[in-house]
DNA sequence: GTCTATAGTAAGATAGAC
DNA sequence: GTCTATCTTACTATAGAC
């Protein structure tokens, strides 16, 4: 967790420190072997090998196989958090107020953003997973939902908690359908197919 | 899977070949067990103890905890397809033809038997399952949107796909929200809501 | 911080009598 | 078909030298 690497693009990369180096390495050891198997297939002794380290060494940064998942999985969240809310800032900074417009700019960078790191997201999308991991998954995903729900302005009655669901269940499924496309040219389709289907839903249009 | 049961509602239960009966009074024990704590936090010596029976016996009749498990949701899965199957024929013989409001009233059916059985529907959303039971619920799943696809007459592009996937998740995503509820008044709120929503993403009714 | 060698662990699975 | 006692097996996880 702790990430005490220098800043400043221009600092000397030799000047690191050495873990935060070696973490790095071994998370992205994981990502291959975990994005190849998935989490049950995959052994500590996979990941072992492909960082060129050893098994003391990973227990010692991450403290177990589930925990390195775990990592994994923290830090492709925070990565797309950061988009989305440096996205929404931008629109709003552009004078968009409607709260469905700017949900549809987060959206979007979370679509393109599917689009880079496929893999990672199908691993955590419907790979499998240590014990526990779908229930925090969910956790984080309600916690979202309420976000959104503040966003739109939407009461705590079932009608309206299930509308927010399904506005943000429409970009999980459009990041599902991303993630199983070929080629770049359908991943705009799918963009504009989700900002289409948000505005048919707008809450803010009652009929 | 061999379920011999002698079918007449009249016939004498005790005809009842005795592994049918073993089966249901484990499939109970097992949906109990399960329900209560999670895949993997059930051992099969809980399931033998509420079942009033052995280890071997269970590992005859269904080859060990894996399969007790999909057995139960085999169970599940057909149920629900028998009900909302036979609310789409019935709506079909009412005279509905429009693909939408066939989708709405299987959609219905669906939406009334989660509240009835919450605590399985429950299990498999977002309880812990076996390694690979995500993998073979995506695959139903993809089966039963393919099967949307035809019923709406969509193509096989991104937007397309999108759509329908959509349609179909917001039922899982009631579905969840069932699952949360505390009062059977809140069930038809949230069924009514799906409706109102299917009806404004028709996609017959392209912008 | 890194590594090797070792131990723990538990529950799923099986054999074989009845 | 049912049951009990036993085993197995593959990891994860740790200890302790360097």
């Amino acid at each position: 967790m702790a990430r005490k690497v220098a800043r400043e693009p221009g600092s000397n990369a030799w000047q690191w420190s050495r873990t935060a180096e070696t973490r790095r390495v071994m998370l992205q050891a994981a990502r291959e072997v975990f994005t190849e198997r998935g989490f049950s297939e995959s052994s500590i002794a996979d990941v072992v090998q492909r960082a060129n380290s050893s098994v003391g060494s990973i227990y010692h940064h991450f403290g177990g196989k589930t925990e390195l998942f775990l990592a994994l999985w923290e830090d492709h969240q925070n990565s797309y958090e950061e988009h989305a809310t440096a996205a929404v800032a931008q629109a709003r900074a552009n004078g968009e107020e409607d709260p469905l417009e700017l949900f549809i700019a987060g959206a979007k960078a979370f679509c393109e953003d599917t689009w880079e790191r496929r893999d990672l997201q199908r691993l955590f999308l419907e790979g499998d997973a240590p014990p526990g991991f779908h229930v925090m998954r969910r956790a984080r995903a309600r916690g979202w939902v309420r976000q959104n729900a503040v966003l739109f302005g939407a009461s705590t009655e079932a009608a309206d908690r299930l509308q927010v669901s399904v506005l943000t269940a429409i970009i999980g499924e459009a990041a599902r359908e991303i993630t199983a496309c070929e080629d770049e040219s359908e991943v705009s389709a799918i963009t504009d197919a989700v900002a289409r289907m948000l505005r048919r839903l707008n809450p803010f249009q009652e009929e």
